[in-house]
DNA sequence: TTGAAAGCGCTAACAC
DNA sequence: GTGTTAGCGCTTTCAA
């Protein structure tokens, strides 16, 4: 099924039937009428390829998916959520979302898959996901003239458009949350500090804590992977401490279940003996003991958000540089309180 | 950067260029080395859009994403470790794997993007994951006569290769487990039945009760999503019944966990007063409270089995239908125990 | 062993 | 308003 043949069933030209497809006004309408009647019912698909090869455009999007360094995931259930705002977003747009994975090799792996995605022009627009405070892609779709969206910020002087969360002002808020509760020694599990999330979210972290006259204690921050495995290992170094924390500020619910699973074990009641608050109210956060006290981030809007942003540019907005910074909102449970409750 | 302006950097023609890049064995051996040599230097990378016009082959397997019923995940748990095994095997092919979300509007937005994926020609082969019973996309891969691979097994008569666990040997496994503790009144919490792996479950389940001479009660048998919510208000749904089982025997880690809550709500003490199994070993399980009994799925390798027979098939032996069947793994932990412990 | 030329399916000038 | 034609970048006969 190819156009020379929908075009010989109509007896028009090819090219006639092309633009009758393509939205072109310079087709009597009866024409574009029946075009459309008979591709349809031909069951008449554009080739894709072919149509590249002449407009240069591919109604691909294309982004790579981090794996979780623990290795053996695609993708973390954050961006699961993302990634279908993303697809609702674009849903009856005419573009098409394609995720790859960026296999186990880090940014090197992830920047070669990329480096495909451009020079084989297999998409219009790319999307990089968990930005580094330096992140190599930016520059690298910027240099090749190539549309694209960050989730998350970095650190890049040149303009461009990105969709956050504020993650500065939700650990402002987790840690504000703690401080109400009478918590000064106040922990925080972060993630890899290579992340640009990471560095706000200590920012948002620090920089409450200072505000509140509360010194901030580095052996008080911990960084570690975003798994349970890794939120347990932190927690068990952080309470082998004399002098340990009454509240754990963690960057994922992940990393909570596994500082949970740690104060239990070392015999604390946590939302009694020890605060935790998470963040990302992930599906199990409510129904794990006690519910966990998180900071909710609507990824699915953040996911329609660069879905909308990407349509923009690829409808010729290109210069327009924007950025939006989504709101979050505590959800409060029983993994943390006053201070009072705590029995060191 | 096209082959053109490649030839004539080295001063040859396109089609001595275009075989000494393909390994074509009629260019002499240094014509070859020079063309490699300065496509390297120029960094030239094949247009896939030009290649796949001329030879139909496109070097992308397309795979689209089951999202959540629960709506707003793009793909679970399960899937990302799946997806990984499968880019790992892919690794160094020169084979791509897309995915794509198949939107919330079930079989039928997924058989859109199957659709859009063939008659488009995007890629090369396809793979389908969490097969239905009766599923309609390997009749439609098998009428466009485009290599595919499933993940689970469908009631399809015609042969096609397949990959899958096995389902019907874990819950037997599972279920012998809780009649060796002395449980009679076993429950069910399956997904649902339009996947064949829930009809897989049932299977096994059904047959270890009646082989131990335990008559299937229906009413013990409860049909949700596979998620924590659902595992919640079935288990609540069970516990509230008046002769309510001492086992509870779940389709998926994240339904214990919702399990679990219910029953920890209900004043019961998961591992004495009332057992739980899962199933797939989530990275949360050996972190819950207590210790969930789960078995052990290996999904990674599953998915390098996925990639090895996509490979196979794109190599040319698409004759060869074959199946293969993953073994699974008890992981023993807390969570269930002998039934004289059951306090009734 | 290499080159010339046709053509994959489509779009976009340009002509009518 | 419609048709003719060139050409996107590549592979693959076929001839040299």
């Amino acid at each position: 099924m190819s156009i020379v043949l929908l075009a010989k069933a109509l007896n028009l030209s090819v090219s006639t039937v092309s633009r009758a497809l393509n939205g072109y006004d310079d087709v009597a309408a009866d024409t574009r009428q029946r075009v459309v009647a008979m591709a349809k019912e031909m069951n008449y698909r554009p080739n894709p390829g072919a149509r590249r090869l002449v407009s240069g455009t591919t109604r691909a999007i294309g982004v790579t998916l981090p794996m979780l360094e623990a290795g053996d995931e695609f993708i973390d259930w954050m961006y699961s959520g993302l990634l279908a705002g993303v697809s609702a977003a674009l849903d009856g747009s005419g573009y098409y979302l394609f995720a790859t994975s960026a296999g186990s090799r880090g940014m090197e792996s992830e920047m070669a898959l990329y480096r495909n995605f451009i020079e084989g022009r297999w998409a219009d627009a790319l999307l990089f996901v968990r930005t580094h405070t330096n992140d190599p892609r930016v520059k690298l779709a910027q240099e090749a003239d190539i549309p694209f969206v960050t989730y998350g910020r970095t650190e890049s002087t040149e303009p461009y458009t990105w969709i956050d969360t504020d993650n500065e002002g939700a650990f402002a808020m987790a840690v504000n949350r703690q401080l109400g509760f009478g918590h000064r020694r106040i922990a925080l599990l972060n993630g890899p500090s290579e992340y640009y999330f990471a560095h706000l979210r200590a920012l948002g972290y620090s920089r409450t804590l200072q505000a509140a006259g509360v010194e901030v204690d580095p052996l008080l921050i911990k960084e570690g992977q975003l798994t349970v495995q890794s939120g347990y290992n932190l927690t068990m170094q952080l309470l082998n401490h004399p002098n340990r924390p009454t509240s754990i500020v963690c960057a994922v619910d992940s990393m909570a279940f596994g500082a949970m699973a740690a104060c239990r074990e070392s015999g604390l009641v946590v939302g009694r003996d020890i605060s935790i608050i998470g963040y990302s109210n992930s599906p199990i956060s409510p129904f794990c003991d006690p519910p966990l006290t998180t900071i909710e981030h609507r990824v699915f809007e953040n996911g329609r958000h660069v879905g909308d942003a990407l349509l923009r540019l690829l409808n010729g907005n290109t210069q327009v540089a924007s950025g939006y910074l989504e709101r979050v909102t505590l959800v409060p449970r029983a993994s943390d309180g006053p201070r009072n409750n705590v029995q060191k």
